[in-house]
DNA sequence: TCTGACTAGTCATTTTCATGAGTAGGGAAA
DNA sequence: TTTCCCTACTCATGAAAATGACTAGTCAGA
């Protein structure tokens, strides 16, 4: 049941339309949870008819309407209560990581191949969480931000994506690395 | 379905029975996959009807018999299409992080509660995967084993499980700090 | 002017995951 | 000697997540 945790959390600093909630789940930033479109209207819609987020309509021109969500008190309290909950242990699932762990027994090219594109990926991601910091901060230093900023939720959840995907990164790195020495010392043989 | 690739993944360094999967799934070592007994029965039959495996059954006195599986070379086939196959982007799906998103909304003790709680699993974690690496490596040291060991994709997983679990160790102490002192600065002012 | 992309969604279906309970014999400890 | 845990599984059900298709108007570019 974390989804809907992780739309109120969503939320909470800004009233969103479910196209925005969408985008910013979907596309790039999902630096805490990650949901299908689908998943988040539907959701919506529950949280709304759980009195948890109140929608109002916003008229627009030259483009559809939009409903606008915030949370509401009964909403905050929910995400309190939440946070009281034991959270579950985290795990990894990623299919790339099963693919090495069969590593000695697949074709060694194609696998540095899904390697470099993860890498790619990952080291795009990087950049991105790090201009989203950059901007929350402004132009005060991480440490000052922390320390005295409104706002800081975001910020960590924003630094843990960040070192995921540096970890990512720096694993794949490593892994091609050793991938490719092992098949330079086979030929040699 | 990268379950039933992670199951493949799994069986080719030895012969094991389901329930054997099942500890080495669930129980600590999940390096590289998730999943649960039930999935894993049921991904088994799965794969021995699909010619994947094959097992055999073992008799054994004073305890049920057992099956034993093993990859078949349909199977081994079948992993190296699968790392053909664009590996899907790797995302965070984390209870704790959502409860820090919403850090500035609800109640930093218990918060701090749930961080540290995590912290304290990750870091045993963190040294069962390091005992882990080195029982796979033997006397000898990591370049070494990367270098000339015989099987490494195990290892490989198992150094990004052991980084995964560090980094959320890390970053729950960070939280933890951060938390605390802003705790601190309110109650002063 | 046709194409494709963007906003702002809905509906339906399937696949995957998670939960809890049940079976059945053996061995160890209270 | 009753209770509990370990091996080795199976069955059933429900919740969550993924996939694909569809509506409908606007705008920019070829």
């Amino acid at each position: 049941m974390a989804l809907r945790h992780a739309v109120l959390a969503a939320l909470l600093d800004e009233e969103l339309s479910g196209y925005q909630l969408v985008k910013a789940f979907d596309l790039g930033v999902a630096n805490f949870w990650h949901a299908q479109p689908q998943q988040l209207y539907a959701e919506l819609t529950r949280l709304e008819k759980d009195g948890l987020i109140t929608g109002r309509e916003v008229v627009q021109e030259n483009r559809p309407n939009k409903r606008l969500f915030k949370v509401t008190d009964a909403g905050l309290a929910e995400l309190d209560h939440f946070t009281g909950t034991a959270a579950k242990p985290s795990f990894m699932r990623d299919d790339l990581v099963v693919k090495v762990q069969a590593a000695d027994h697949v074709d060694t090219d194609t696998l540095i191949g899904r390697l470099t594109e993860r890498a790619a990926m990952a080291e795009a991601k990087v950049e991105l969480f790090g201009k989203v910091l950059r901007t929350m901060r402004g132009d005060r230093t991480e440490e000052e931000f922390l320390r005295h900023g409104e706002r800081v939720g975001p910020y960590l959840t924003c630094l843990r994506g960040l070192a995921f995907e540096q970890g990512n990164h720096d694993w794949c790195v490593r892994t091609i690395a050793v991938l490719r020495e092992r098949a330079a010392a086979d030929v040699r043989e």
